[in-house]
RNA sequence: GGGCUCGUGGUCUAGCGGUCAUGACAUCGCUCUCACACAGCGAAGGUCACCGGUUCGAAUCCGGUCGAGCCCA
């Protein structure tokens, strides 16, 4: 709607279409139709199967687009799974590497245990779900105990440290002393730290590797040596002793047996707990070491919330869902994933010296399955090396796409002249990814804003407000929707259900009522067409005065639409039509059309000419079918209507006399009982009306 | 705990200082009136969340309370 309504404006507008076809979301599709995980299948195989199935659901999408009515320009569709594709994200990689901005550490990140890989913050959400808070007792040294509550009783045994609050002084006593981690024995210090919330559960909290982001961070801070307690299957490692094998689930119940029959245990209180989990797979994820690369971002959060500011945001108020993104990021952004269906990264590693290896930009490498590229190593002059088995995350992808359309590397005429790029649209939910992350690469390889506008639309919900999930199985298939009330009457509703940015309910009876609007829209270009349109007309004041309103709906609507806003011409429209047009002046001017007036058929026409202009960005086949069949060309080529001069304003003073005027006569005639089309003697036109004399007493048959 | 939104008839929404609060969907009644019964006309339905303040006057501005949603901690 955004590049019709833009194109009407009189912008050349550059409107791709792609799909993003990497990622962990096809890979599990996979692997849950097949029942085989990724880490069980010959890596080519595991592709292929991907390939396969991306295949159909992409030419769904695409299908879907064409018929719900994207103008987006499908001929030159791009796939960011393609070779091309996948080479270009590789080559800004390249790009940026000998800038020093990638580095490999091995260090405790967001771990999926159900894909196996590590995360990024941004692929982690937080939900409330019900787990019990374990009271326990540590005996302290030489004599005495203290309580400590925990949901994490399974993680006893990498248990490193207790922490306190300095100031609480239930525990004045205590830093410094040494406390005995029940089941396991060993000895840990007991230190007074901010960190320890004293109003949650005992006030104490025991630290171990890793059970959340205050463990995290305690173990670096204090130099604390980590247990590894879970491993990357999401398994109770043999340092667990009895609870080897065993995940987290089961292990957790398991540990509060052993403390209940150590007699540690003290109670079990049930409580609502903020869990992180994996946005795919919405599975609990855990903290677990491991081997990553990482590009940084940390380090340019103030110039990044400055790009944020350069750039406007319809809604305005949306640019906050960045700027708070921006302040809640804690590490920089590990990009690697131990996944199949993505871009690989491009590097190879010496096999003597262990050197990392990167080819130049450009073509799209396959590290696990191509010969390297590079007759020696420059270190060591070894000729053998390995090639990186693992792949990037897919916003990797996702956030270069700008730059791949405005050609950057291939066409620096076409990128000069088109990045940064106009607008951005995108949804709610992906502020955090698509467009922080978009940014990111913007800021490192052109130090500049993407976009000069951000379109942040809302979500639909579902008749119950619950934004649609594949887990919750509350998806609504577009498709039925489609054949029942047709695309523009699903447009129509969108675009006028809620305010740009809002969410919206999707709500199947409203999406019929705005069908009911088009086929109104129909019924009302029928009529009209029906009368030859003249070159000119003499007008009377009835036409002087719906052109006045027209003229306002015509340049509140320009307005709107340059602003991005769909909801207002959506809503004035339909209005303009159904309680302004339709019922007042069509009705006030049909004997005059019948009649041959040029006054009443012009006014008609002109009128319908604007309406059908304003409306084709929102239900564009109609107003196209309507306009092929009554004027010439598509009214896609049209450029939108502007007010027309010599129409004074106050033309339209007389709207409100001339409603309450004719609810007036209707009503008069239903208390009599009479019909519409009945004379009716005795009604005298309202002084302030006498310029629509002539036209109300033929309207209404006055005798 | 912090931030951002928002609370208007059954549902969704307009109005954002000034006549009896807008329209849509749903409900009820009447009507085939020469574009339209996927229509027209009419009816019922609202303490504009609550409390206080500013003002001649507040749904509309200000403060507070309660509630909802989202994001972040």
């Amino acid at each position: 709607m955004i590049a019709r309504a833009q194109r009407m404006l009189g912008r050349a507008v550059l409107f791709p279409f792609g799909l993003d076809r990497n990622g962990i979301n096809i890979e599990r599709t996979v692997e849950q139709k097949t029942g085989k995980a990724l880490h069980r299948w010959d890596r080519e195989a595991f592709i292929q199967e991907c390939r396969k199935e991306i295949e159909a659901i992409g030419n769904g999408l695409l299908e879907l687009a064409v018929r719900v009515g994207m103008s987006a320009d499908f001929e030159h569709t791009y796939y960011t799974d393609s070779d091309e594709y996948r080479a270009f994200s590789q080559a800004i990689f390249l790009e940026l590497w000998p800038k020093g901005l990638f580095y490999r550490g091995e260090r405790p990140t967001f771990w999926c245990p159900v894909c196996e890989t590590p995360l990024a913050e941004a692929d982690i959400d937080y939900e409330e779900r019900p787990s019990n808070l374990v009271w326990m007792k540590f005996p302290l040294a030489p004599k005495g105990e203290i309580r400590i509550a925990t949901t994490r009783p399974e993680l006893l045994v990498a248990c490193r440290a207790v922490i306190v609050h300095p100031d609480d002084a239930r525990f004045a006593d205590l830093p410094g002393k040494k406390a005995r981690v029940p089941v396991y024995g060993h000895e840990v210090p007991i230190l007074a730290h901010s960190a320890a919330k004293p109003e949650f559960g005992s006030g104490a909290a025991m630290i171990c590797s890793y059970g959340d982001m205050v463990d995290l961070q305690l173990f670096r801070e204090l130099r604390l040596e980590p247990v590894k307690a879970i491993d990357e299957h999401g398994k109770m490692t043999e340092l667990t002793g009895a609870l080897k094998g065993l995940k987290v689930g089961p292990a957790r119940e398991k540990a509060i047996e052993a403390l209940r029959a150590g007699g540690f245990l003290e109670k079990l209180e049930p409580i609502q707990h903020k869990t992180p989990i994996c946005s795919r797979t919405l599975n609990p994820i855990e903290f677990l070491s491991s081997d990553a690369w990482y590009l940084k971002q940390l380090e340019f959060r103030d110039d990044l919330r400055r790009l944020a500011q350069e750039m406007e945001f319809r809604p305005t108020r949306h640019r906050q869902l960045v700027l708070d993104w921006i302040d809640s990021l804690t590490i920089d952004w590990p990009i690697s994933r131990l996944r199949y269906y993505h871009t690989e990264i491009p590097l190879w590693y010496c096999k003597k010296c262990g050197e990392t290896l990167a080819p130049p930009p450009g073509k799209y490498y396959r590290p696990w399955k191509d010969p390297a590229p590079f007759a020696k190593c420059p270190q060591c002059n070894s000729k053998e090396f390995v090639g990186e088995e693992r792949v990037f995350d897919t916003w990797m992808d996702s956030s270069v796409s700008n730059l791949f359309l405005t050609r950057y590397r291939t066409d620096p005429d076409f990128f000069a002249a088109n990045f940064p790029l106009s607008l951005r649209p995108q949804g709610r939910e992906i502020v955090r990814t698509w467009l922080y992350y978009t940014m990111l690469k913007s800021y490192l390889v052109r130090r500049s804003k993407p976009f000069h506008r951000v379109f942040i639309h809302g979500l639909g919900l579902d008749a119950r407000g619950r934004a649609m999930h594949r887990t919750l199985g509350n998806i609504i298939d577009p498709w039925p929707l489609l054949k029942q009330h047709g695309a523009d009457a699903i447009r129509l509703f969108v675009a006028g259900e809620t305010n740009p940015g809002d969410d919206f309910r999707i709500n199947e009876a409203k999406i019929g009522g705005a069908a009911k609007f088009v086929t109104k829209l129909w019924n009302v270009a029928r009529f009209i067409s029906s009368f030859d349109e003249p070159e000119a007309g003499k007008l009377q004041p009835s036409d002087e005065w719906i052109l006045a309103e027209i003229n306002r709906l015509v340049e509140s609507c320009r307005g709107a639409y340059e602003d991005l806003n769909l909801f207002l011409p959506a809503n004035r429209c339909r209005d303009f039509l159904w309680n302004l047009f339709a019922p007042h002046y069509v009705e006030m001017v049909k004997g005059r059309a019948y009649e041959g007036d040029t006054g009443a058929r012009w006014t008609l026409h002109a009128c319908l000419r604007d309406l059908l202009r304003l409306l084709a960005p929102v239900t564009p086949f109609s107003s196209d079918k309507i306009w092929r069949s009554v004027y010439n060309g598509s009214v896609h080529a049209e450029r939108f209507p502007v007010p027309r001069d010599g129409i004074p304003a106050s033309r339209a003073d007389f709207t409100n006399d001339l409603l309450a005027f004719n609810a007036d006569v209707w009503k008069r005639k239903r208390d009599q009982g009479l019909s519409l089309n009945v004379e009716l003697p005795g009604v005298e036109i309202p002084p302030g009306l006498r310029p629509f004399e002539g036209d109300l007493k033929r309207m209404h048959r006055l005798a």
